[in-house]
DNA sequence: TTCAAAAAATGACTGATAGTCAATATGGCG
DNA sequence: CGCCATATTGACTATCAGTCATTTTTTGAA
């Protein structure tokens, strides 16, 4: 790849800290509580700055889900290149992907805005929507791997179609975190208000249910 | 319960006028492209009568999403109700909401506009966060007692809490049923673009899954 | 080194829309 | 019938995303 010239890089850098002083801001304020006065006024540019470099607020927010996307895949990669049995792959995917959400809450909540406008955006501009689906393409693609790596090595049931149920893994293993994550993150929230649960305790429950079926022996 | 008054009664009658505007506004053009002028004329009041009945916009979207709520409870009760076993029972609560979420996206979209502010909201005028939130607590009661009858009649496998499995249940069938409304209202996000996926049969896969586990017998 | 063009930056300004409020209209009760 | 409470109105205000004419900076060729 040819290396960047200056004025390039020094483009990406200010794009760098831009999106750097917002994820600051809306991971503090929220999405519409965060001002593009005050992201400017932080990143200490002009306001008219920031309409160079991105297309608008919510370009801003996916440039932010892409980056916490991104982060998300590498660390994803990683589990692939481990020598796990298929089965242990995708516990190791699915913890993964709880812990980066459990130290990145901002990441959580960008990827939750770039679900619900995903559907409703026609146009692209920069490419940045296409960029997300790519992301989330990929993230998929690991888990699929992880499940014919299990289908062949005997540690998964082969009868399944591996990316049919990549799909409920990763769904379900989304609703499981996002429903867990709703009750912690309020107080009144209390679902069912006798038990304390914990992520971690639920998650490996639905493993080894989705491991060794809900039916009674 | 003491008969309304009729003042009373035609208070209540114009705010679900009100509530039968905003909802077909929104559906039509989203939360945001929804604007309280266009919801004031469609409802032939004036917008300082949007805000003598309901404390915001946000307020408003929050009531559709209770009503859409109380809906699917009343459909999930009648379910309870049935001579089914367990299993059949939850199976049936799950279809439940798929058809439900089918029938009205506009209330699916509501449910996750819900879902996003509850954590970050402080007061709560009128009650109508802790509508939602008993709403919600409603059909997880359905599903555990689903279980709990299931765990009594054999159809279940007692060793997992109830709770707990309610819980997982309940997340996971959101989570895959999300990915797959994902993956249908993006022309272009295609996540594993060789294989159409119809999310009445990932849903039964999940159940045989949950079923019958995923470990190789 | 200078100059012109391109690129980047600026911040006052515009437009859109949620929410407000003083004035008016309507309803209910004594 | 009159007074008070309640409901309604729609012009107006406040806020904030986004724009744009102008200025500054950078780049490259002569």
């Amino acid at each position: 790849m040819a290396a960047l010239s200056r004025k390039e890089r020094e483009r990406l850098r200010r794009q760098e800290l831009i999106l750097d002083v917002a994820e600051e801001t809306i991971n503090k304020h929220g999405f519409d509580g965060a001002t593009m006065d005050e992201v400017a006024e932080k990143a200490e540019v002009a306001k008219g700055t920031l309409y160079i470099h991105f297309e608008s607020k919510a370009h801003i927010y996916l440039a932010i889900s892409e980056r916490g996307s991104r982060k998300l895949n590498d660390q994803m990669a990683k589990v692939l290149t481990k020598d796990l049995s298929g089965l242990k792959m995708v516990e190791n995917l699915g913890a993964t992907y709880l812990n980066f959400i459990k130290e990145n809450p901002q990441y959580y909540h960008a990827f939750n805005y770039y679900e619900g406008v995903v559907a409703e955006t026609k146009s692209d501009p920069g490419g940045i929507m296409m960029k997300c689906k790519e992301n989330a393409k990929e993230a998929m693609t690991y888990i699929v791997r992880a499940l014919q790596i299990g289908m062949q090595d005997g540690s998964i049931d082969y009868s399944y179609d591996p990316k049919e149920l990549g799909l409920i893994i990763w769904g379900a293993s989304k609703g499981i975190i996002n429903m867990v994550f709703l009750k912690q993150n309020s107080s009144e929230f209390e679902l069912l208000n006798e038990v304390e649960f914990d992520l971690e305790s639920i998650m490996q429950n639905f493993i080894h249910l989705v491991g060794t079926g809900l039916i009674k022996k």
